[in-house]
DNA sequence: AGTATTTCGTCATGGCCGTTAACAAATTAG
DNA sequence: CTAATTTGTTAACGGCCATGACGAAATACT
């Protein structure tokens, strides 16, 4: 029957030890007083705290730290690299990847495999994750990790259900699929599955990475994996929409009365930007294999129709987006995924129409949102996806102490 | 300086404190055990809460309540009507208002005037509306109410300054003001004075008005008194974007190479849906008293021009709030302020547009987003303002129980 | 070299807070 | 009129963090 309540006392105490484990995540290694003055806590009550999660072996003392100052070292901690670790995996349309990645961040193991999953079985495309899912855990417990959940990026809408807690696969459309239980079909040891959108994950990935260097916590990502999705990230927090289906930018209405789109509207942004779009309107056929990697090599090669395709996407991009900037007011607009890798020829037309379209949200400032590629460029969905379980277990340490 | 740094300990007793006062406040008249389930608590730590709250004076007994049902029947706790109260203004193109509202939200005193602040001196202004509060307060005190904090809401872009807590006022364009620091030219002895966005506080009224009856917690609410605003609330919080400038609907593009706007951009929502537009295309002169009011009159009377005008901004706004609805998938879309009036005629081409362009964004629901004209119509910013101070006071009863 | 100073981590004490369990009060069911 | 049920209060208990004092380990000064 679930737990017995949680008591509103020993949330305190829960809450209090995981901002322990979130400041030695983001501030490297730590003494006891410098996490005490981080977290707002004395040096005593940060020491009852620290001493649990080293007992729970989620820290691990190292030497007297690098003084320099005058009194006394205090003795580093760190976040361990041998307890719970968090895997992810990516179901593309071309490729299955697996990561696991201890509670540092760091990527331990990683496998990855080319398979054409268009129009597959689900049941055989599972079966085949599960293959690399097991062999990555083998591989992790030779490094002493053990798994606290998986995380799973798939290109498609998710319904989330509050009553079983896995959300079904709704439609993937580049798959193929539609109403799945991808859960019911990957192995059940490896703690708690989630299921959730690759679109989404990138975002979060480019969040905790960010935030660990600067302070980014509000940001638009776009990426075009499936369509064109753009996850919105506010005050560090992921906007998922009334019933889990926002970030649709690819329907942006950009010419209100330009091409039909496939969804029955017209002039949506994936009609001109949209992965097909592009490559039609460069010359190229879409089919397997032949994607947005293909357009990148033609643009470098200096291809005049690829450069004007990809200009025509941009400025269709950037209309979108300066809707986008003038309704949110991101603190910065990031291109995540394959799209990235576009990003000289892109960003010009993308940053042209967000200039001439939003000074008033720029409150009449001359600098407008910033746009930049994102540096993990397409491993975000699988860095997400591994990242987001180890995030729930710095969220909820009382989970792993138990074990 | 200021206070020696809140213990962890007691926020957590401030904030059950403040869960009983929102239980009571969402969900009339409970007794200690009702309230007791409704949050969590135990019935003993409950009766120590509100034994607290009621030596404050925010709370009273009733009797004990009608029971009906078995066993003893508890003693009803209500919020006061007679200790703090939230105080609202409003300042208007043409009007200043004043609102006192109680504890319970209930609008206890009211006052407005018919002024054309356009173009004039803030200072003026603000001596006027200073009296009409000072007038306000003192019929509230004969009602054994004393003023916790006032509200102003403005039709504006506001700076909001970490440094000084209070907000600056940095243009407002109707107003013909720019730069100018509001909260200096008012009373300061009503506690805390907060200067906020009219069309974000009517967002808030919405909010508070509806979760009281339904759930309604995500949602983007549409004005019209400056340009077009749009305040997205989501999960009960407002998005007030990285620079406070969220909200921008009127400068989405819905036409990108149509009508120059005044922003410098081309075909902006508000080159089509804005006040001044949708005057000019129904053949009316947009001057002073000459406003929504009137095109209302016109529709009502049935001038095909008026008509025509109405239908083709809401085309355009249906245009715009399509992508809004892709990209944030709302659970429903509110037309609040003045626009509100205009709903009859406004609401179906809205509808046929997010129909044709949200399929997709509806996960293949056949249903569409709802619209919906608000309730409170032009009242909205006031009734927020003063509703703003009385939930900054219910998040914090400690600045209430010192007093 | 030796002492003073500074900072770190720990310990004992105390206060606050919510839970548990028991009980009197007030009402309905039979 | 008694049994059952629910409410609100009280006392004992345990958990958690703050306070203040102390030994430990480094640097700074003489």
């Amino acid at each position: 029957m679930a737990q017995p309540a949680p008591q509103s006392q020993s949330e305190m105490r829960q809450r209090n030890l995981s901002r322990v484990l979130h400041a030695l995540a983001s501030e490297g290694p730590l003494s006891r007083a410098e996490v005490a003055t981080r977290i707002g806590l004395t040096r005593a009550a940060v020491s009852t705290l620290v001493d649990e999660l080293l007992r729970g072996g989620l820290l691990v003392e190292r030497g007297p730290g690098r003084s320099g100052a005058v009194g006394r070292p205090g003795t580093q901690l760190v976040l361990t690299d041998r307890g719970p670790c968090g895997v992810g995996a990516e179901i593309g349309v071309d490729h299955l990847a697996v990561a696991v990645m201890d509670l540092r961040g760091r990527v331990r193991v990683r496998l990855g495999r080319e398979v054409r999953n268009q129009g597959s079985e689900p049941a055989a495309v599972l079966a085949t994750l599960s293959g690399m899912l097991r062999a990555a855990v083998r591989d992790a417990a030779g490094a002493g990790l053990r798994p606290a959940g998986l995380t799973v990026a798939v290109p498609g809408l998710l319904a989330r259900d509050p009553a079983a807690d896995r959300a079904r696969l709704l439609m993937a459309p580049n798959l193929g699929w539609r109403d799945t239980d991808l859960a019911a079909g990957l192995p059940g040891d490896l703690g708690p599955v989630t299921v959730e959108n690759e679109a989404n994950l990138g975002a979060l990935a480019e969040l905790w990475s960010a935030s660990a260097a600067q302070g980014l916590d509000s940001f638009v990502h776009v990426s075009a994996e499936i369509g064109i999705g753009a996850a919105v990230v506010v005050e560090g927090r992921l906007l998922r929409g009334a019933h889990g289906f926002a970030g649709e930018l690819g329907h942006v209405p950009v010419r209100p009365e330009g091409r039909p789109c496939s969804c029955g509207g017209r002039g949506c942004l994936e009609a001109y930007a949209g992965e097909e779009a592009v490559l039609r309107a460069a010359g190229l056929e879409p089919g397997p294999g032949v994607r947005l990697g293909a357009l990148t090599a033609r643009c470098e090669a200096g291809d005049a129709g690829a450069l004007r395709a990809v200009r025509q996407a941009g400025t269709a991009l950037g209309i979108a987006l300066s809707g986008t900037v003038n309704l949110l007011d991101p603190r910065q607009v990031v291109i995540g995924g394959s799209l990235a890798m576009l990003a000289p020829w892109l960003l010009p037309p993308v940053n042209r129409e967000l200039a001439r379209r939003t000074s008033v949200a720029a409150g009449g400032r001359a600098t407008p949102v910033p746009v930049t590629a994102s540096p993990l460029g397409p491993d975000g969905p699988l860095l997400g996806a591994a990242g987001f379980t180890v995030r729930a277990a710095l969220d909820e340490p009382a989970r792993l102490l138990r074990a």
